[in-house]
DNA sequence: CCAAAAGTGTTAACAGTACACCCATGG
DNA sequence: CCATGGGTGTACTGTTAACACTTTTGG
């Protein structure tokens, strides 16, 4: 292992390594993201799916998505999450950023697509409903439509977006105890009411107002949100309005 | 929309759109499945590594994994969950579904490997104590070896995988307390000692002996364990054993 | 007998649930 | 003035955490 003039470094001998490589020729698989895109429309959960006009499901209700952008090249292309942000502002026209993403599974069965084998990370995005009105379907879609997430589990989406859909439900049910995420769903100034109405419609059953808000409180305690001036207007009596602090 | 003789049904219509169709050639990324395999060894939480004997990354410790198999022909080649069971078999050489195995989450940052385009579909596996000593590191791995998971954070591995090491240690330290995994990690009879140390091995903490045993019997009152003849023996007094209801 | 770990019991604090009730407001 | 929903209080229950204690074994 002594060193010879002008002999191999490491890094040398792994720059020659890498300059020789040429990926194999082993098939690929083609790789999509799948986004379940959730709002709140007059308290209720509603999941943004889009109309196939090609086959395979022509006619068919489909989760929006499209294809990772990738290169074998120095620049080997955009990362999945910048791909689901990318086509999530595609297919709704909404500015970056302006909605909660995050990865929610991977699916990728054989045969899911009968055209070729695709493998599709699926993940989910919480839109504000005041948002919800700026939504200009573009892209490559000819016609997307909310849908009460109650009727589209009758609605035989194409390929498995079913599962998809409800590993999504299971998810957002599972973490909206667990983490902040109850507050995408709001107005970035909410009274409790409009909290626990998220809470009720992504649970799918009541919350005894009282109850709600003595948890309301503890996260005040915790300073999780903290009150704002001004107030809600409902059919009674004012609400306090509050906000979720970073 | 009148039928004419002979005329499409929607079927022929989606056949010959089929069979016309030909897999575009956008470029597509290699998806690999990587697997953390846990298990415990004297009490200290262990995952499987192994050193890569090529570059990237050569000399480095990395998760074990590999390719998926995937065609566009009608067969269009093995499930993504397959592929995480043949990879596990194969590193390993224990019998299928010997081990518990669930999908972690997708790795897909662009230049995480610098040959080309790799997306990894993240597994972890739980392998029971008793069969770790079956284990031979088979296919095309040089080298495996459990590093214990306090040691294994400051070790550098190859490409993004202490990355997927920590997603895979905080999810199995948030599901330990939902979920029954911690019943993967025992022998199928195990005293409460026993299972009380898989939590304090995966939490990293302490638990005490006298709370953990009345969280224990609540299990054995919901039917989730039930007493099994025989006796642990221990350093002291002997312990009752029980096993985990299907 | 002693150390060690199995096994038992007690207490306080806190979170979840059910439910009764008051209060301000718009109609 | 009354229906509505915001806002308040209370009693009961179950869970968790901290900790003191007894019992049974091996050495």
């Amino acid at each position: 292992m002594a060193k010879r003039a002008g002999a191999d470094t490491p890094k040398d001998d792994e720059k020659r390594y890498l300059a020789r490589y040429r990926p194999g020729d082993f098939p690929r698989p083609a790789v999509t993201v799948d986004i379940v895109i959730f709002t709140l429309v007059d308290a209720d959960l509603k999941v943004l799916l889009v109309r196939r006009n090609e086959h395979p499901y022509k006619g068919r209700w489909a989760l929006p998505g499209g294809f990772v952008r990738v290169s074998d090249g120095p620049e080997q292309g955009e990362d999945l999450d910048a791909a689901a942000a990318r086509e999530l502002a595609e297919e709704t026209g909404l500015p970056q950023a302006s909605a909660y993403l995050e990865q929610l599974a991977t699916f990728g069965k054989s045969g899911r697509d009968p055209r070729m084998r695709v493998i599709s990370v699926a993940y989910y995005a919480l839109v504000r409903p005041a948002l919800v009105p700026l939504i200009r379907p573009g892209g490559d879609v000819s016609h997307a439509e909310w849908h009460s997430v109650s009727t589209a589990d009758s609605l035989a989406l194409a390929f498995d977006h079913q599962d998809i859909l409800r590993t999504a439900l299971d998810r957002i049910r599972a973490r909206i105890d667990e983490s902040p995420i109850a507050f995408e769903l709001v107005p970035q100034s909410f009274s409790i009411a409009e909290l626990r109405a998220v809470f009720e419609s992504v649970k799918g059953a009541p919350l005894d107002p009282g109850n709600f808000r003595k948890r309301f409180f503890r996260m005040l305690d915790d300073g999780l949100v903290e009150q704002v001036v001004g107030k809600r207007i409902t059919a009674s009596k004012p609400a306090k309005v509050y906000r979720f602090v970073r």
